[in-house]
This record gives C-alpha cells, structure tokens and sequence, in this order.
DNA sequence: ATAGTTGCAAAGCATTTGCAACAGA
DNA sequence: TCTGTTGCAAATGCTTTGCAACTAT
C-alpha cells in the first residue's frame, strides 16, 4: 500500500521521466514546456499524459502545482510550499527564502483557529533585470 | 484625464452596479454570482459585460481580484492587497489581518532588490465549522 | 492476468472577443 | 456627435476525459 487508497502508482517511463525532467531544473516550468522537453526523450509522449501525471504527482505530495491565475499553471520540483517572485517584465518564476511559510502558517492558525494545511504566497513585480531594462527605454 | 491613457471610463448603470452589489458584499463572490445577482435589478445583463466590468475596474485599482488556481476568481470589493483563507470545506473565502502585507514586500524587496509591486497570499486549510463537521462523521 | 497507463481526439470550463446596436459625455 | 459600452454568440486557451490499445506487476 502506497498513499491514500493503498493503490500503488506505476512507475511507468514517462512517469518516472517527467518527474526526473522537473527535479533537474531550477526554474519552474509549464506542462507544455515539459511536454516538449521530455519528447525529445520520448518521441511518443502526449500532452495529456503530461498532466495526467503531473497532477499523480501533486496528489502524492512529491511536486507543487504554483496556479498563478488564469495563465497556465508552473510546476516545481519541490514540494515543500515556499513564497515564488513572478517577474511582469520576463514572465519568470523565481524562488524565495522569505518569509518563513511555517511562521505565516502558525500566525494565521492562531488568530483564526483554523486549520491551515498548506499556502501559495506570490510577490508580483519587476526583477533587477527588467527594471535595468526599463531604464535604457 | 482619469488614469493611464487620459481615457475616462463611463458612468453606466451596469458597471455602478456590478461595483455596488460587490462593494455591499463582505463574501467574495465570483463573476458567476454576480452576473446572477445584479441581473436581478438589470435583467438584460449579460456575463460577457460583467467580466468586462470587472476587469476594467480592477484596472482601476478599485477592487481586487482572486485568482485561485484554475476555478473562476473571486472578486473583493476591497482593493488593498491582503491575505485570505480558503476554506476546502466549505469553498468560503475569508479575509485575514494577518500577516502583514506591507512587511512581507519589505522583506522581498530587501532580499532580492527586486521592485514588489503587489501580492497575493492564500491560506487553504478547514474553518473551524467545517472542522466541527469533520467529527461529527 | 489485470488494473493502471498511454496516445489521441473530443469535450469542458472560465474567460475573452468580434460585431452591430446603443448610450453616456 | 462620437467614442465607450452592451448583449449576443462564437472563439480562445488550458486542462480534463472517454476510449481502445498497451504494459508494469
């Protein structure tokens, strides 16, 4: 028994493939862009079989889905929730060391007395590239 | 000259009252519930006018839109950026004092240099009602 | 053997958009 | 009058899903 149900996930190539295609990078990218990277390993892949297990995946807590509204979502490799920067000038998603998700969580649970599982925590702005950029316009 | 390009937005009777019927909610309803609600006082109203509305007057900055993953946004008539709770009990959206939003930006901005220019910062987890309906089962 | 998985294409769903009629300023 | 706005319906774009052929266990 794996998770959950006790129905244990097959470890199938393009599984195991895209999983390893996520671990390996440090941006965070979107079902396409995986799409297209993991075909060059697997000709065959369908798209749908790339969210299918994307979202096998998630459910098993060993990737985060970072939904940024109605744009595709990003995926990231970690799973442990952590704040991302989402540049508006290059459209990148970039980590965060702070804040510290565990105090944010606990405050909240204190004032509110509920239960508070998990948390998606995005600043919105321009990264030093881009306002560089802006200047020279 | 209003904003941005010096273009004013027109006073009609559908955009007032899309803002009015949000602005008297302390809930934060989708364009769904208020498409619903506002045809009550303007039957003609069509969906495709409400969305319109909404994003043009989030534009404005006068109301603030929550984009939760892949379902529809929620709408807050309160255009000052602030932590929510969502409930995945109940699907309620709850506003939340803490933490502090004007401090998390500090931070980020401190640490990377790069220029926040809004947030959004969400919370999922059990409200204390729907944890009372937990036990009960 | 057999239940999970894949590729393919069609469907779903929230949101956007083109267009002609309409209405604020 | 003149440009913004509306209602309607079709289109968009990401993601999900039905199905028959596979495949890991």
């Amino acid at each position: 028994m794996n998770r959950e149900e006790g129905r244990g996930l097959r470890k199938t190539f393009q599984r195991q493939t895209i999983l390893e295609q996520l671990r390996r990078m440090k941006t965070h990218p979107k079902a396409e862009d995986l799409y297209r990277m993991v075909r060059k390993r697997i000709p065959t892949l369908s798209l749908g079989t790339v969210y299918r297990n994307l979202n096998l995946l998630r459910e098993q807590g060993l990737i985060l889905e970072l939904a940024l509204g109605r744009d595709a979502s990003h995926w990231d490799g970690d799973p442990h929730p952590h704040p991302h920067f989402v540049c508006r000038g290059c459209n990148r998603v970039v980590d965060l060391a702070l804040p510290r998700g565990a105090e944010l969580v606990q405050g909240v649970e204190e004032e509110t007395g509920f239960e508070v599982s998990t948390y998606q925590l995005e600043f919105y702005g321009l990264c030093q590239k881009c306002l560089g950029k802006q200047k020279e316009v």
